[in-house]
DNA sequence: GCATGATCATGC
DNA sequence: GCATGATCATGC
């Protein structure tokens, strides 16, 4: 089939949104959904059958004369049914010594990636977990630019990357330096390297990608047609950042009790785990809202912890985290591992309060913190391979008079991390791979780790 | 007195 | 029923 050349942005535009509603079996004509093997097969299918070109990985855009790229990107539902991004968008890979000599609007990302004909996927699993491309059907098709406000953000981004290369450190980029524009990896394996123009060290294989917490706002709007609620906009993060705003959104309440705050801004303090929530939601003045709600939380994919402070300032407790799976973590090798997603893709706002010598809670500063990508590549990764290999090599339980021991990382084996239970009681367990019950166990931050950063 | 195994309470 | 935020509690 001879590829079709597309006059103008409106008759692509047109002919693109037709594919809205189809699914990816009426699109394929080259049988390439029964091909078990291609990775990317939805814009695989999507180029080959639907625009008739074939794949490359050209400098330019998919329709060079329009400037525009073509992309394919999946959603799936959350736990409340509610569509979000599967995972960021990845875009070209940067050639870190090409990159250097370019500016923002010469650089590689914007040449290629200006405009994205969007065709969001809903991805489905069939009953051994793979994607089922059969039932794959295409839900929205959609021109993407980003809008003013948020470009200024993004370019930031771009500088940040950017600046990073031109000082001979793009061994030591990671996610989290940036808001939307990231530099995720991209290859095989961490081995999977390139070099870069003003170090001799190798630097990981990298690809500008626009982040997972930005595609699920872009999802939630253009497909829930949800109505996110802002807090503040690009252009005043673009100026001050998302912390210093977050901080002056909430130092008016340092030093208040929780109940003083519940009480000025008139809310009920609840009990259970809503109770921070609530407060928050109140002090950035949108009380009653759910935090999901909060546009830039999505976005920047920021989750909030609550840190509590003894009178004297020492810490009792770790910070504990989700369950282990510890199915995953047996199998699952470090780089695609979720964990290593986790802490490099979220920022984490800490609400630290303070016991005042009545007992009460006092709010006492805020800290938004990426796990440092040092710290991830180091401690962070030796966890996660202690944990496998104690898994895989199996599991010791001892019975103890305190209870049932066993010999996954302790606090002793690791500063930043280390695995303790979390469950019901005793009993409430779960199966391990080696066939053997343990009770149910979660991840926790070493409280040494969240000290250093509340002083 | 602290590390670490255990468990409560809530909300979905 | 279960995951999760929070905290308890005791043997070493």
């Amino acid at each position: 089939m001879q590829p079709f050349v597309y006059e103008t942005e409106k008759e692509l535009i047109t002919y693109a949104k037709e594919a809205e509603g189809k699914y990816l079996f009426e699109i394929d004509k080259n049988d390439t959904l029964s091909n078990k093997n291609i990775k990317g097969k939805v814009g695989h299918i999507i180029e080959e059958s639907y625009f008739g070109y074939s794949k490359n990985s050209k400098a330019e855009a998919d329709f060079a004369d329009l400037n525009i790229e073509l992309k394919a990107t999946g959603i799936i539902k959350d736990k409340k049914q509610q569509f979000k991004a599967k995972e960021r968008l990845v875009l070209n890979i940067i050639n870190y010594e090409k990159e250097a000599a370019a500016d923002f609007f010469s650089s590689s990302y914007w040449k290629k990636n200006q405009k994205l004909l969007l065709f969001f996927y809903e991805y489905t699993q069939d009953d051994n977990k793979k994607m089922d491309a059969y039932s794959t059907q295409i839900v929205k098709v959609d021109l993407f630019q980003f809008p003013e406000e948020d470009l200024k953000v993004v370019k930031q981004d771009w500088e940040i990357i950017h600046n990073k290369i031109l000082d001979g450190e793009a061994h030591l980029l990671s996610e989290g330096d940036t808001m939307i524009l990231g530099a995720c990896t991209k290859g095989s394996s961490a081995k999977t390297v390139r070099t870069q123009p003003f170090s001799e060290i190798p630097a990981k294989q990298r690809a500008y990608s626009i982040k997972q917490g930005y595609m699920s706002t872009l999802v939630r709007k253009l497909i829930s047609e949800e109505h996110l609620i802002s807090i503040t906009s690009s252009k005043e993060i673009a100026e001050k950042s998302i912390e210093t705003v977050l901080y002056n959104k909430f130092s008016p309440y340092f030093g208040m009790s929780d109940k003083e705050i519940a009480a000025k801004e008139d809310i009920q303090l609840s009990s259970g785990k809503a109770r921070v929530a609530n407060l928050i939601s109140a002090m950035l003045g949108i009380k009653g809202t759910n935090l999901s709600q909060i546009e830039e939380f999505e976005k920047y994919n920021i989750k909030f912890k609550t840190i509590t402070m003894e009178a004297d300032g020492s810490l009792n407790e770790h910070m504990s985290f989700e369950n282990i799976n510890f199915e995953e973590y047996a199998t699952v090798p470090w780089e695609d591992s979720s964990l290593k997603e986790k802490f490099e893709t979220t920022k984490w706002l800490f609400i630290i309060f303070q016991k005042n010598d009545r007992g009460e809670k006092v709010f006492k500063n805020i800290k938004l913190w990426n796990m440092p990508e040092e710290t991830i590549e180091n401690e962070l990764k030796s966890f996660y391979l202690q944990t496998q290999k104690v898994l895989n090599t199996g599991v010791i339980l001892t019975k103890t008079a305190r209870g049932v021991k066993n010999n996954l990382p302790s606090a002793q084996d690791n500063p930043v991390c280390h695995i303790r239970p979390k469950a019901k009681n005793a009993e409430d367990k779960v199966k391990l791979p080696d066939g053997q019950w343990i009770t149910k166990q979660c991840f926790w931050l070493d409280k040494k780790v969240l000290y250093k950063l509340i002083l």
